[in-house]
DNA sequence: ATAATATACCTTGACAGGCGAGGTATTATG
DNA sequence: CATAATACCTCGCCTGTCAAGGTATATTAT
């Protein structure tokens, strides 16, 4: 649904980032993490992901690796930088002011004049 | 600050959407009312707002109509339409829903595997 | 009188993020 | 051998936001 994303959008950087803070990871995992996360009913697009990747990367949120894999498909693993961390903290403090702000907004008025 | 707009985005509609459920209005009240609302915290920008109009009114949401000002500059007044008042409803429900799902995403989290 | 401010509307063009659609490569399974 | 799962990636379109510009009327200050 359009809303979703709509209302989502910008705060996927702040998605992965939480995914990171617990440690190290990659796209592909990250992916279902958050799909589990939200019982099936929301999930990050490839493009939508990768995109962040770069941008997360070149804001220097993040670092990122090969992993060395015997077997399977290679990994790109990535890491959360203290910038991130800040960054993170941030959107939080972010996040909780916009749900009061929108929740005021959008919010029945009883008592009109 | 980008990320609140960002997370904002799309919702304008909503927002207007719900200043108009209480009665008739017009483009530079709803903006007055927004801010005032928002402790000036946060405003719609004039190009976003009557963007918004253009969207809602296209969409059916909204019907305009001139006011008969006597004195004072011309306005045009929005009335919320019946279609509009469902959006509203589902718009509502779209956002308690993200907000949960924003709240899981991006909570920290205890007892780490 | 005139400048400034408030009210009130509007459009254009750039920008950024999301994402559909397409692609590559490896390994496991039927 | 084909299909699916894992795992990565890019291109180009679309949509909503917004800075910057514009118009017109009425009030207040100089």
């Amino acid at each position: 649904m359009a809303l979703q994303s709509d209302l989502l959008r910008g705060y996927t950087d702040s998605i992965i980032l939480r995914r990171l803070a617990g440690g190290d990871s990659y796209g592909y995992e990250i992916n279902k993490q958050v799909s589990e996360l939200s019982g099936g009913a929301f999930e990050l697009k490839e493009a939508t992901l990768y995109t962040a990747f770069r941008r997360l990367e070149q804001a220097g949120h993040v670092s990122s690796y090969w992993g060395d894999e015997r077997t399977g498909a290679r990994r790109r693993y990535y890491r959360i930088t203290e910038a991130g961390r800040l960054r993170l903290l941030a959107d939080c403090l972010a996040w909780q002011e916009t749900k009061e702000l929108l929740d005021r907004l959008m919010e029945e008025e009883k008592g009109n004049e």
